[in-house]
DNA sequence: ACAAAAGTGTTCTCGGTACACCCATGC
DNA sequence: GCATGGGTGTACCGAGAACACTTTTGT
């Protein structure tokens, strides 16, 4: 019984990515296969049962590896779902017999946020149904409790791409301070002073300036950069004595 | 079956607490009863299994009224602890059996920590073994992985201090000025240029200043103040526009 | 009157913000 | 040569940090 699933515990994972233009999630249709009822059509998170002997961590990334084909990606638990009645719906409770093949009571769920270079990510299809992306501002409701658990993600989203280097994981290895930008600008909702911005970000040792220029734009090319992991590992040491002192709001 | 033990997740809570001069927390004493054997005393962090149709935070909340009495404390999930060799030692798991008459195989734990004001905790002796505080500094290591576990909640403590009013989740409801530095000094560890911290923290309009002076003391009595949750959600949400940049450390 | 902690102001520096024009390329 | 977005500098303001003395009480 080395791969039993633990039919009490599941991961599900809000993926983002970034367009160039707009902040993408990665959702499961429900009702691909039964496109008879295509009023009910609805979406899920992508997500699985545990195994036990696996650690959650574990599953989060086989996951996200089963979906997109990738490895080594920014993946962050974030919360708990405990709800007993978070799955209620005979359907949703059919759904999940059918699919694991395991009968369930009550399901507590670990969720993780993940960010990819959609570039990068081959999506799989799976049995499940079809894999997509989708922009996050259209998304007006999802199967289970799964729009609250969008909702959690993206207000943390929010707050660390403020406090920590994580724009880098969405966009391509090498990009241009305005590509950098939109996605800020995408993500937080509104617009930022270009001339600030960059004071702001070219300040940071950690951004490398790159011998290539955009190509084949019909305007002065754009500089590109690169985010140095390393060089940010550095720095973190050095502040890691100073006084940041108490902002509240 | 309504109120049966759910074998496969638990809660553990880190119970802060601050004393006036030191950052304290709450332990059990696993070896209390037989002190034949003083050499292997070990502590561990108060948590329970969670309940079939009990939410977690329930359940953490369960555990801290037990423990301490009290019901409307600060307490905020911050981990989960899944690795399947977390419990592995015979007489860890000869524990978990007594204790609660199941038979386990692999915990996953939630974790939470709270705050909680020293004074009105009244502690329960439970069947467990005896609680008592400790102070944090003086903790070696704890049973199972506990002591992972606190280190998480230290980490977490310090950032959320720095970024939220939960300082006076540790005090007394009336305070001075002195002692919230003192709180301050001793969870970040480092000295506070007092004047500086006064001109910042009574900038803060939810500090309500009161009428009353300290009592007893043989120099200069401080000025009380109290901490006013409706005016600091008042200010929060007027901050909501504005635009707080960028700071990766 | 003395001990002990409370309470107070100024100067400097740095980082955030507002704001408008020239530059390099493709067509 | 013109359209398009890339790239640059300056002046103001507010907040953090360094720093030392006076005030109020109990004994």
């Amino acid at each position: 019984m080395h791969s039993a699933v633990n039919p009490s515990i599941s991961v599900d994972c809000v993926i983002f990515g970034f367009d160039g233009k707009d902040l993408m999630v990665l959702l499961i249709d429900l009702n691909r296969k039964n496109a008879a009822n295509p009023s009910c059509r609805e979406h899920k998170l992508p997500g699985s049962l545990i195994l036990e002997n696996e650690e959650i961590d574990a599953a989060a990334n086989r996951t996200l590896l089963e979906l997109t084909g990738l490895s080594d990606v920014y993946l962050r638990q974030f919360g708990v779902f405990s709800d007993p009645e978070r799955i209620r719906k005979p359907e949703d409770l059919q759904w999940i017999a059918d699919t694991y093949g395991v009968k369930v009571s009550r399901i507590v769920t670990i969720t993780y946020y993940a960010l990819v270079k959609i570039d990068k990510s081959i999506l799989q299809p799976t049995v499940e149904g079809e894999v997509g992306w989708h922009r996050v501002q259209d998304i007006r409701n999802l199967a289970f409790d799964h729009k609250r658990i969008l909702v959690n993600a993206l207000e943390l989203l929010t707050r660390q791409l403020l406090n920590e280097p994580i724009a880098f994981e969405l966009l391509q290895k090498r990009f241009s301070v305005r590509q950098l930008q939109n996605l800020y600008e995408a993500i937080l909702g509104f617009e930022i002073d270009n001339r600030n911005f960059r004071k702001k970000v070219l300040k940071f040792p950690f951004l490398k300036l790159l011998d290539e220029k955009e190509k084949l734009v019909s305007h002065k090319p754009a500089r590109l950069y690169k985010f140095d992991k390393v060089a940010y590992e550095k720095e973190i040491k050095k502040s890691k004595l100073q006084l940041n002192f108490i902002r509240f709001f």
